[in-house]
DNA sequence: GTCCAGGTCGCGC
DNA sequence: GCGCGACATGGA
């Protein structure tokens, strides 16, 4: 095996504050998804990312500084040079994971108007973890769909290691794929190196109307869309229902919606209703209070339940 | 072996 | 619009 030089890039990433880093990182599953990865001793995210132009490089993110004047380091390791351009292309996936610009005074001061424990949320939680494209964020969300987490992890762990491009530093580890990789590769050979189930006709079928021009999904990120209609095109996607296209609208920096699952239903019926299951228009009314940020109040609720042990 | 998971689709009504 | 069975896969 041929041994390639690996040189170190830093760069810094400042994002609106308040700003908790650890908060976003692991708050959610995302981060436990390939080809991200926690780093428990260096408190940093680290993720196989592969560049426009083809270059694969590895990226280590970590919070620096206090919460009310954060910012993000990211170290990139990488094979030649990084052109200004390429830093460019890193620093904005970078923003984009971390919503670096996505502004929550207003969701802060409903919760300062809760009081209590609410008022926690306000140094800098919220700004969940995303993927650097919306079609990475949609093949995920289909993958924890009717599976348990860890069919989740094991789905998306194998796509990364068959479709992924490997990084020049450590060919184990591999980028996302592109729509591209997954489109050229036959459905049965997809089908039967991922065993996502019956959702591998969905991503299949995903990346292959993304590859060809056909779908655009990164235009969903475009804020001028309505939100009735950003939801009509998720649910257009096979394979995204109602829980998908709530999870997804959240991913797209919109909290109007909770995504109702299993896990909805159980936590709200042990916290608010005494073990009783009610009707989901019941269950969701939990959340009435929260206008347009029901997503993350319901969040929040439930991290806090399970962090504190409040519940089993 | 059996059940079902951070659901969704397609069908019939 | 609502109810219902089918759906791949693997862990409990």
């Amino acid at each position: 095996m041929k041994a390639v030089a690996i040189n170190v890039t830093h760069l810094s990433v400042v994002p609106l504050s308040p700003f908790d880093f650890e908060f976003s990182a692991t708050s959610h599953g995302w981060v436990d998804l390939a080809p991200n990865g926690w780093d428990k001793e260096r408190h940093a995210i680290q993720r196989i990312e592969g560049l426009s132009g083809g270059k694969v490089v590895l990226l280590q993110m970590t919070g620096i500084g206090p919460i009310k004047r954060p910012s993000i380091a990211v170290e990139v390791s990488h094979s030649g040079k990084l052109s200004p351009k390429q830093q460019n292309e890193i620093t904005a996936i970078v923003r984009r994971m971390f919503r670096a610009d996505e502004d929550l005074s207003e969701f802060y001061a409903l919760c300062k108007k809760r009081g209590r424990r609410w008022v926690k949320l306000t140094a800098g939680l919220g700004r969940l973890l995303r993927s650097p494209t919306v079609f990475e964020d949609v093949v995920k969300t289909i993958c924890t769909t009717n599976v348990q987490w860890g069919g989740t992890k094991g789905m998306v762990k194998r796509l990364v290691s068959t479709y992924g491009e490997p990084y020049p530093g450590d060919a184990d580890l591999r980028a996302f794929p592109t729509p591209q990789a997954i489109a050229s590769a036959s459905f049965g050979a997809f089908a039967e190196s991922v065993r996502a189930g019956y959702r591998s006709e969905y991503i299949h079928t995903l990346a292959e109307q993304v590859a060809s021009g056909k779908l655009d999904l990164e235009a969903l990120r475009d804020p001028d869309i309505s939100t009735p209609e950003l939801k009509k095109k998720l649910l257009a996607i096979k394979g995204v229902g109602n829980y998908a296209t709530a999870t997804l609208l959240m991913l797209l920096g919109r909290y109007d919606e909770l995504g109702v699952d299993t896990v909805f239903r159980e936590f709200v019926s042990q916290k608010y209703f005494d073990g009783q299951y009610p009707s989901d228009k019941i269950a969701q009314a939990v959340y009435e209070g929260w206008g347009k940020w029901k997503y993350l109040a319901y969040w929040f609720d439930i991290w806090q339940a399970y962090t504190s042990a409040e519940l089993g």
